[in-house]
DNA sequence: TGATTCATGTCAGCATTCTGACATAGATTG
DNA sequence: CAATCTATGTCAGAATGCTGACATGAATCA
């Protein structure tokens, strides 16, 4: 239609929020039953695989401001999912971890999560998995390079 | 560490909201002195390449609700940037377009978002570009077609 | 050592988006 | 033709995430 605009249809930005935004849908769908958001998955999965992760690590993991991240991690502290040290040993930095309650839960939802993982990519061969990572991680360091500079 | 998680750091899913976490922040940056949002934008851009496009329409287009949409429309129309009759001519539909306000302050955003997309893209090859188009229309499809099933 | 810079946790207020609900117009179907 | 279904616009309330701000501990550096 017009030729001086972004267009839509064949920008690669676009069709990134497209999937994004289905990938999340997704999400949300498999671990609504479950009673979790995607923010709270991320940051339980986060903390079963790097514990002691601070609430600003948490945040930086999962795409959050540290202000956000603080409102879910006192909810999942008062219902029992994690815990986090009275005094901070060292410095301000309160290490999070997870508790029994809190692994179960994740169990729990990672099933449900890697389906939807399993489903995204199926069609996909290896090579062009790999593929996609790569691109990815292009995309992602070009943006980031050209930040401070802009 | 664990080898029985999602495991974020191999995780495509992972890859794809981190990209499209830093995409976002990218032109969150570059359209803030335009006192412009990123759904803002998108629904400018939405309405030039295909005008009277409908408030649902439009909100499937920037992946928000219609109801979020419909709150932006009315914020946009109040300040002179669309238009909107006042009557359907035909059902419910009211068809939005462009005031030369409107397109005025598209075309300063355009050229922002496009050099951040440029930006994006630097050092990848085209046909990198074309790979990464096709696998991400393949993850979106396979999301999209499993989901009334699940 | 003293000053500065930086990162962290946290509080408060605001913006954005979402879910739920309703009435209505057109399409579908028996 | 009547009933049902689907899609739309819109209102209201709630959830979620963000920006701004502050105090404090650690690191840097002159």
């Amino acid at each position: 239609m017009n030729q001086d605009g972004v267009n839509l249809e064949r920008s690669l930005g676009y069709l990134l929020k497209e999937a994004s935004s289905v990938l999340r849908a997704a999400m949300e769908e498999v671990l609504r039953p479950l009673g979790m958001s995607v923010t709270h998955y991320s940051c339980l999965e986060l903390l079963a695989q790097r514990p002691g992760l601070s609430n600003s690590e948490l945040a930086r993991g999962a795409f959050v401001t540290r202000q956000s991240m603080n409102v879910l991690l006192q909810a999942l502290e008062r219902e029992g999912y994690v815990t986090r040290p009275a005094e901070a040993p060292v410095g301000k930095v309160l290490p999070t971890r997870l508790t029994p309650r809190g692994r179960r839960s994740l169990e729990k939802a990672t099933v449900a999560v890697r389906s939807v993982e399993v489903r995204m990519l199926a069609g996909m061969t290896e090579t062009e998995q790999s593929g996609a990572f790569r691109i990815l991680q292009s995309m992602i360091r070009s943006l980031r390079d050209g930040n401070a500079g802009a």
